[in-house]
DNA sequence: AGCGTGCCCTAAACCGGTTTGCTAAAACGG
DNA sequence: CCGTTTTAGCAAACCGGTTTAGGGCACGCT
């Protein structure tokens, strides 16, 4: 009975099936009050029978707009969803968004090319998480005129960003642990995503690992390149990253973990080890995400705003899309230390 | 010294800056073999000078395809994001989707309608999350035409799906409950979207409940509707449940979660009253999640390939994109119980 | 009758690319 | 030297909508 077309019912269909022009379905649609009310409802009527649906993309091009924020992200989506720090972080990038009627569209390397993916990404703005200032591909992303707002990365001066006082974060965190006696530390530090050799000295993890060590030299204990051990931001890449550590020799007395999904994992890892935490090993987090109060033992964290941040990130944004106006406030958030049970007083006799 | 031009360039400038037509600008990015091969690269040089981007909307408008896939869920993204299992199969389905050169976009209810964000959305298929069989659009959601498949719900049937046998891994939660003597329960129920009396037996909801209720049956144990609290999937959402289930007067000695997430949630709760598990209460959860293992205590749990889900959802639908054929793959994944720390041998005396 | 005013609706241009069909010139073949 | 193929590039149609600038007509007014 119905038309067996290959083809998709476009708004010419609806058109000639009504008996009027392409502009009048448009407006049945778009602006009834240009139509007379029986005729329009008329048009939509057969548009409904029809099954019509207007292309979202032909629209997108007309209107010039998408409606669509992109989160971008240097990693790779498998290691992204699986660090709960971005979970928190996106659950307020989407509560604003949906707010505001605008669509999530997610951007990560495409073949290894940030830039490209960019490129293939239909979005009014993006939102770039943790965009580290040495990214080998960050003019190309500047140079799209897209509205940017940084979440954890100053790497684009001209646009706005949300951060956190990192160096303060891991400077409070980092004296905890030497208040309860501690000397011997191990760092797991949050993958860059380049070389190791970072040269961005505005990332997260030069801020944070700086912030370590400006509050360690306070006390004069030093922090050697060897005390720093890298992994991805989940569970798995910080259990691997303390195995990793500990197969090297290091014997530390606590741990300064630069993400609550690695601390998780080292609190693993150890268990596998047959270290009583904190008894044997104290460790400390930082992101305070939800479930940090409930691993075992709980953990000693530091708390950032993380939801807030996205939220925040897209207020500005759409600010920037809407305005036109090139806003670049620079939004600085403050963290708290949250001691739970992960911590504890140094043992004797281990630390050198 | 560079045009300030208001407008962006557009593929029309370059042609004319180099002295050649559109199709040849066109040509020199897409079948460069077509053209010269140096007039091909003065033609790039000249657009990467002018900063030139290909419109990805235009693109996608005239290729008929956006090498996008839609992640839809009926639920807001802020308590999406929050559960740890949608970040599980996110990441499957971004390892998979990424691999294929796809994007990832996001749909969720916009202004409440699932259907009106699905027509938003410009992708060339959809991965449906849970979508159940009433919910109120799903018929227009199918009229869009697109290839979908569908993760956790069979309200398509004529759509491949992938789900696992939540029956029997309800059973074998509530079995293995019953074996360690318990005999008075509390099932914390994931949310349906819609009302209460959802009237899709095939819901995971449901059919979990099914699940519980038959192993509980054989063993002369019935569960009242009273016993049974639900809430939003989320940490927060299964706190919320049991503290609900408790305010009215419950005094169950187990709980069947229907979610990790939920579960913990109950941990928390419990813990806030006073309550020691798996002394005074055992709880069960659904999913092992990552975090599952790291909780305090650790978490008995049923688990499921979460992420392999995920990735077979792409699959099967890069296959129903591509070959443009139909699939209608039904897949079923297997569930097995992970005995932890959370569940134990029932208190005396407690349970009526 | 002549003219201005609204109301409804349409033809055509446009958004920014890609693709098809063709032409003109150069290279080739016999 | 002329017909044939190849090469290099172009004009125009097209994707599927939205929007602009009018056109035709009925109505009211003078």
């Amino acid at each position: 009975m119905s038309t067996t077309r290959l083809h998709r019912v476009g708004i010419a269909d609806v058109a000639q099936a009504a008996g009027v022009s392409k502009t009048a379905v448009s407006f049945a649609f778009n602006s009834p009050e240009r139509l007379n009310d029986e005729t329009a409802a008329r048009i939509r009527q057969i548009a409904d029978e029809l099954g019509y649906r207007p292309d979202p993309v032909a629209r997108m091009l007309t209107q010039g707009r998408t409606r669509t924020i992109g989160i971008l992200t240097p990693q790779p989506l498998a290691v992204v969803f699986l660090n709960p720090f971005f979970g928190a972080l996106s659950a307020g990038i989407g509560l604003a968004a949906e707010a505001a009627g605008f669509g999530l569209y997610l951007i990560s390397p495409l073949h290894g090319s940030l830039a490209q993916a960019v490129s293939r990404a239909s979005v009014d703005g993006l939102v770039a998480i943790g965009l580290s200032s040495g990214h080998a591909e960050i003019e190309q992303i500047r140079r799209t005129g897209l509205p940017i707002v940084l979440v954890d990365s100053l790497a684009m001066p001209e646009h706005a960003s949300v951060t956190i006082d990192d160096a303060a974060g891991a400077r409070a965190a980092a004296s905890h642990l030497l208040e309860l006696g501690h000397r011997s530390f191990l760092v797991i530090a949050v993958e860059p995503p380049m070389s190791l050799v970072d040269p961005s000295p505005d990332s997260v993890t030069a801020l944070r690992l700086g912030g370590y060590r400006s509050a360690l030299a306070e006390s004069g204990v030093s922090l050697l390149d060897n005390q720093v051990e890298t992994g991805s931001a989940t569970v798995a890449g910080g259990a691997a990253a303390f195995a990793r550590a500990w197969a090297r020799g290091l014997r530390p007395t606590a741990v300064l973990a630069m993400s609550d999904a690695m601390a998780i994992g080292v609190l693993r890892a150890a268990d596998d080890l047959g270290l009583r935490v904190p008894a044997d090993l104290s460790v400390i987090g930082f992101d305070d995400v939800d479930m940090a109060a409930f691993v075992n033992p709980p953990l000693t964290t530091v708390h950032q705003p993380v939801r807030q941040k996205g939220e925040d990130a897209v207020r500005l944004l759409l600010a920037a899309i809407e305005h036109r106006a090139p806003e670049h406030e620079q939004l600085r958030l403050e963290t708290h230390i949250v001691v739970r049970a992960s911590t504890g007083p140094a043992p004797h006799g281990i630390g050198r």
